[in-house]
DNA sequence: CCGTATCCAACAGGATACTG
DNA sequence: CAGTATCCTGTTGGATACGG
């Protein structure tokens, strides 16, 4: 009965996709996959939040460590504005040297869990991609 | 029994994130999270998705008008390169004047499914992020 | 240690004009 | 209609130097 469960799952695709294309209350501008492209669309955000999540609190020079070819300036940047939007905290010891640690709120955490799951979208979809992608590039000799 | 609900959560997520981390078969460089932002973390993939899905086959000029704001360059870029992935099919009518329609895969409509789970957590969490924007810009004076 | 400031290169992507 | 081709601009983010 494999057919009953995906013909299930496009319903329920479709039901979910009409919301958000049918919805006379949002104003046009507003779109919840462009606010997700603008927001963590960057090159760090996602792995800043995945890193986070797996080591909990952590603190700056730590997490430049665990964020592979990250430049200082960038995981600066990528820290203040998830900070700005409430997906993490920044606690600030008055100690000599300083130490400053970064931890996901609950609603940084529930990203990750989203996040997550296109990671796994992507682990499971990988060979798939790059064998229709030796295909195409094969046919254009 | 919300805590205990909440408790399960956290330990699915420590155990999904814990694979990532330390799957000793995976090279160091390959990284789910930046390939999904490599591939689709551009400007118009995703909602290019998105409107395929919604609207099913669909002609090129059809996909224009939908997707507000894009160019008839950045429209071919972007469909041309989710075709190379097997997320699309692109079929050509040799017709006068030509007629090309373009139609999800069952890959593209299972990256879909993961896209519109973002987009109910963008639309989820949106007035607690730009609450949490307010009160950090407020905090600055 | 944890940043900020400045400069700069690379690239994504927009505007426009042209074609099978 | 459904694209290319070309040019051009703005933004992202890397490198480096300096500061509390």
């Amino acid at each position: 009965m494999e057919v009953t469960i995906a013909d299930n799952q496009l319903i329920d695709l479709q039901k979910k996709l009409k919301v958000f294309f049918t919805d006379e209350e949002r104003p046009h501008e507003f779109c919840p996959v462009r606010d997700i492209m603008d927001r963590f669309g960057d090159k760090w955000s996602l792995l800043a939040i995945l890193n986070l999540g797996y080591s909990g609190k952590t603190r700056f020079n730590e997490l430049k460590g665990k964020i592979e070819g990250i430049s200082q300036r960038m995981l600066t940047v990528t820290l203040r504005s998830l900070e700005r939007d409430g997906l993490l905290t920044r606690k600030i010891y008055a100690e000599v040297p300083p130490r400053v640690e970064y931890e996901l709120t609950s609603l940084g955490k529930s990203l990750l869990q989203q996040i997550l799951e296109l990671a796994q979208w992507s682990s499971g979809s990988m060979d798939e991609i790059v064998k229709a992608r030796m295909e195409y590039d094969s046919r254009l000799q």
